[in-house]
DNA sequence: GCATAGTTCAAACGGTCGTTTGAACTGGAG
DNA sequence: CTCCAGTTCAAACGACCGTTTGAACTATGC
């Protein structure tokens, strides 16, 4: 087996999403990711051009299996019948969870930067993600109108804002505790990728069902 | 009437708590703070003695309010028989959103700096969040765990952290989406703090009433 | 051999960061 | 008035930031 040599681009993408992922984009420096991805600082600008310009790319590379997946699946669900809410929020929360934490150690890194990006403090970070998940998200929306008639188009907005953020928030780990906090001693839900997407399906079905007024 | 003088020191926790919440902890200097709020750099350093002290006071004085409505509403429902879970997701979620953002626009800012700080990227200053709102978060757990006795503890611990979450993405207004967006025109709820509140109570009373499994 | 395009490198650029210093100002107490 | 604690100030500290430069290295094609 040929031994499959990183290219220095590959190495700095692997590192700067791990590290954007831990301390944001204003908190994470160029140095440091150049260090622990042993290429030299010029190298960002050389192969990407600036500090956001390289997180433009991370975000692309990262975001493009669950969009890919996400856009299968709508397609899939849409060939037959028209969908329920639920195939619907599978649809949208699997190819975010599981498809990035099945993986091991190293989905768990991707699966924390997008979170992360997704609700950046800055706004034109915020929408460095957005642009990435633009043209399906007016297709989900649609769908679910499709899908909860008796509910306003507001109402639909309103939870699949809902069902982003909530998504983010696990994708990013923000949601578990600090180990030595006071409330209940962590693992809420970091003990397996595949539950903690069957639990969060099962709250925002349930959610969707019947709390999704006007 | 006599004129109110800001001191200099609340100057800096006014434009900190604004200025933070805009560009978060990283991305936000101490010389823009002290340019906006019309003080000398070291003045920070002179009332708090640190960046990281400075938003450390601005947090304890934005959460004071909240966290003592929330201590009021506990004592209140637990005065009287078991509370619903209705009841208990009210007592924290409107404190957070009404009490905060029914004072005009200053009010928005504090909403603003809040969530931003409770999802920072960094740990630490997540964590300074935390601190504040610790001791009432196991009462919280607790009495949620009385209200729903045949969740588990782990399943209402999921529930009482995407409640926070949700609570905190909208305080942040995170989930308006870009003006210019192809998603839906804008107003997913930040029209009126109110209604804003029932809805996100109503999603969220649906979502532990018939969501959170085992 | 030589030329060439692609990539890496050490070094420096100007600028901004949080923090510190020590003097200047302020207003009430003795 | 003098004194003094409290506060503000301009200026500078060293460190780090993202970006740029121009030379050096690498590999492939002729």
């Amino acid at each position: 087996m040929e031994t499959p040599v990183e290219t220095t681009r590959e190495r700095l993408l692997n590192v700067a999403e791990q590290r954007f992922g831990e301390g944001g984009y204003e908190g994470t420096s160029l140095r440091a990711i150049t260090v622990a991805a042993a290429a030299n600082i010029a190298a960002v600008n050389y192969h990407f051009g600036s500090k956001e310009a390289l997180l433009r790319a991370a975000v692309a590379r990262a975001m493009a299996p669950v969009n890919t997946e996400r856009r299968r699946r709508l397609d899939q669900l849409e060939a037959g019948g028209p969908p329920t809410p639920e195939e619907l929020i599978r649809a949208f929360i699997e190819p975010g969870l599981e498809l990035v934490l099945r993986r091991g150690e190293r989905g768990a890194v991707v699966a924390r930067f997008i979170g992360r990006i997704a609700f950046d403090p800055s706004r034109r970070i915020r929408d460095l993600y957005a642009a990435e998940s633009d043209p399906i998200e007016s297709r989900y929306l649609a769908a679910l109108q499709r899908a909860l008639p008796q509910a306003s188009p507001d109402a639909v907005a309103f939870g699949y804002m809902n069902m982003l953020g909530l998504l983010a928030l696990h994708q990013s780990q923000a949601l578990s505790p600090t180990p030595g906090a006071a409330g209940s001693g962590g693992a809420v839900s970091t003990e397996d990728p595949g539950k903690l997407a069957e639990n969060l399906v099962t709250f925002l079905v349930a959610a969707f069902d019947r709390g999704l007024r006007t």
